[in-house]
DNA sequence: AAAAGTATTGCGACTCATTCTCATTCGCAT
DNA sequence: ATGCGAATGAGAATGAGTCGCAATACTTTT
């Protein structure tokens, strides 16, 4: 579904860097990734990039909408970053496996509309971020634990 | 409404730098504040405290449940607090001028609890952030503005 | 195909929010 | 008052992310 990106169209010459980079993605495609991720996939597979090359490059492709970035780790500051499929979606999140699914939910969306026009806002944008904890996690573990 | 919070009653001890906190948590009641507000807050009210201890006082508060951290700036890495007032709520942010609204919609709360049910979660905790232009700020502008 | 011009990279230095360390000080029970 | 564990102040440390800039790599011109 999903069609192959082309960086010239993007308006980025293809160049090394980028190309790992955007295959790194690929290669991962159902996750997401953080830059460090990507840098010790690289770096395994022997298309090794400085840490400021894949900052540089995820956001040229973040600004060109090749990529989306988010930041689910509510007590960290890191960012993730998921190839961009121009679909909306929501994440919920395990705060156990750090497992992400995604979800599209159209009565959210439509609530969503309307408070923003009673409170006499211009909708933009928004992120809707559920942590819980996933089937796996659940089974696998003791029923209750004091954190 | 909301009941005078007592520190010893948290199992916290009452200190000058904790009442301070609290202080200027109540003195901005309406507000969400940062770190550093706090600090300048204490600093040109004479109680000026160290940074590492509002950060300390912060995180001493949001384990007790008294206060709420939050982050609504995408780009940065900002945390800001509000006095915890053990009603959920989610965050309207004006990305103009920055100023937060809060809103509980029950219909969009059962829709996430019914979604997480679908994905075989056990909904611990989520965050809704709409971003968008308030109504203060679309008029005060012109109309179209490419980014 | 060499020159010239432009875009991109690598690398280290830097920023900035936040956390940590640890010697000193405080608050409270004896 | 005394003792002792808890809390604080000050500054160093951390860690994600950004910046500056010289060295490279592309493109385009000729």
């Amino acid at each position: 579904m999903t069609e192959k990106i082309n960086l010239k169209e993007q308006g980025l010459t293809e160049t090394t860097p980028r190309l790992a980079v955007l295959k790194t993605m690929e290669a991962n495609k159902s996750q997401h990734l953080s830059a460090e991720d990507i840098y010790r996939y690289l770096l395994e597979h022997n298309r090794s990039l400085p840490m400021s090359t894949v900052y540089r490059v995820l956001s040229q492709f973040e600004q060109a909408g090749i990529v989306e970035r988010h930041s689910f780790d509510a007590e960290r500051t890191k960012h993730v970053y998921e190839l961009n499929d121009h679909e909306h979606h929501d994440h919920m999140i395990c705060v156990k496996c750090r497992s992400v699914h995604e979800f599209v939910d159209s009565e959210i969306e439509s609530r969503q509309m309307a408070i923003a026009k009673g409170l006499g806002f211009e909708l933009t944008d928004h992120s809707l971020n559920m942590y819980g904890i996933c089937a796996k996690c659940a089974e696998g573990n003791v029923k209750f634990i004091n954190t």
